[in-house]
DNA sequence: CGGGGTCTGTGAAGCGGTTCACAAAGGATC
DNA sequence: GATCCTTTGTGAACCGCTTCACAGACCCCG
């Protein structure tokens, strides 16, 4: 368990002791496809990591719409909000397969981070990042139309979790159209439609819970057009 | 200059020491309305507090539409982002009338911060409150019509705006339809017509550059029946 | 090897918001 | 007071996206 904490870039240079106390007392679990971790409005008791699998962190309208506000990967962490402040959860986290976690409770964490401006500013800086990118993903919903969303996302998308395919590169993840539509805030349909526009024109190739950029440079091109 | 430092809610409870370091490295400075305070883009020295006056903070899009991300008031700080990782400038800041700020240097505040476990504290709290609140901007703009954003926008500026009238709260503010508009991502026309209708129906009464709320409660379920 | 469920593809109709064009009413300035 | 600029009000045309409806393809599971 202590070495799993210190693997973490989060808690990477802590001081030993303190890795010790939050060892003795962090723990991991377990969870299946589509588990509920947390939902919003929940009591807020601590902070995750994610060790194994990812994790959505999604809200829903009051028609059942769904958003997809973050998707988490292996090393990174979620849930700090509610580990800083104390309030109640914001969003639901959902586990997109089976994954493990790590749970460090805020009465643990505290502590340590009171006494150790390091960590502090380490989660400071890990603040900063998520504004900015919260931020950036309010601009696009403003200004951007599908068409050049979807051209970003894919771009992302194909960056984080691209394998290298014979003629461009597959993004895996078993993502379905249905996934897509809520991370761009729009419908299924609609995110078909552009496909098949981007499909039509070469850029991509679509298959059942995947998509392969084709042509890197042309998505490029769609993005910068619009910025 | 240390007593404003001092009376400022984020150095409240700072060591005298640190108090007088500050004092002796910030300094203030005045901008006229409409004054650009930074831009999009700059490289970034440090932080700005707002002593009197207000400053907005606002993204362009490509073809020169403005959306309002966050509007300052005295006593709040702006520009933390770049203070904490020293990356660019994310968005522009505008002075909305004649202001006095505070102006914080990144490498004055840095060594503070790294030996201050109770600051370093309070600015996380801030950034999850910055946080939070951009999340839930980001929901507003993907789940509710224009009609049931511009509600909610009108409760939260009459909240922290409010000057008590005979007949309800006005927004003063010189506030135009342009700028409303602007804060909730959309154009003149589309508030106009919105707020028109809210007039019509006895919940509200337009001026010039001003918004009075009359029937607070019929707002409210406008914004609870979306959510 | 069915058979039900999820995922994809597509068309038609409708609607919320944009764009454009124009008019009139303050307010500011000289 | 005349003039100019900003702000407000409004209608018509348009358009991107949603909604709804349906069909076929693929896949997991019994």
């Amino acid at each position: 368990m202590r070495d799993i904490l210190a693997e973490h870039f989060l808690l990477k240079g802590l001081p030993p002791d303190d890795l010790d106390r939050l060892a003795a007392l962090s723990h991991t679990r377990a969870y299946t496809a589509n588990q509920n971790i947390f939902s919003k409005g929940d009591p807020a008791t601590g902070m995750m990591g994610v060790i194994s699998g990812r994790v959505r962190i999604v809200a829903y309208s009051a028609d059942g719409k769904e958003v997809v506000l973050r998707v988490i990967e292996p090393g990174e962490v979620f849930g700090e909000i509610a580990l800083i402040d104390g309030g109640e959860r914001t969003a639901d986290a959902i586990a997109m397969g089976r994954c493990d976690l790590l749970v460090l409770e805020r009465r643990d964490f505290l502590p340590v981070l009171e006494t150790n401006p390091a960590l502090c500013l380490k989660l400071l800086r890990m603040m900063c990042q998520r504004l900015r990118s919260t931020s950036e993903q309010l601009e696009d919903f403003s200004f951007l139309d599908l068409r050049t969303r979807l051209a970003k996302r894919l771009l992302r998308l194909a960056g984080q979790h691209g394998e290298k395919a014979p003629d461009g590169v597959r993004i895996g993840l078993n993502l379905s159209q249905q996934m897509l539509g809520a991370m761009m805030g729009t419908t299924r349909e609609a995110v078909n439609k552009q496909l098949r526009a981007l499909e039509d024109e070469g850029l991509v190739r679509l298959g059942r819970g995947s998509v392969t950029v084709l042509d890197r440079a042309a998505l490029e091109a769609i993005v910068e057009a619009a910025e």
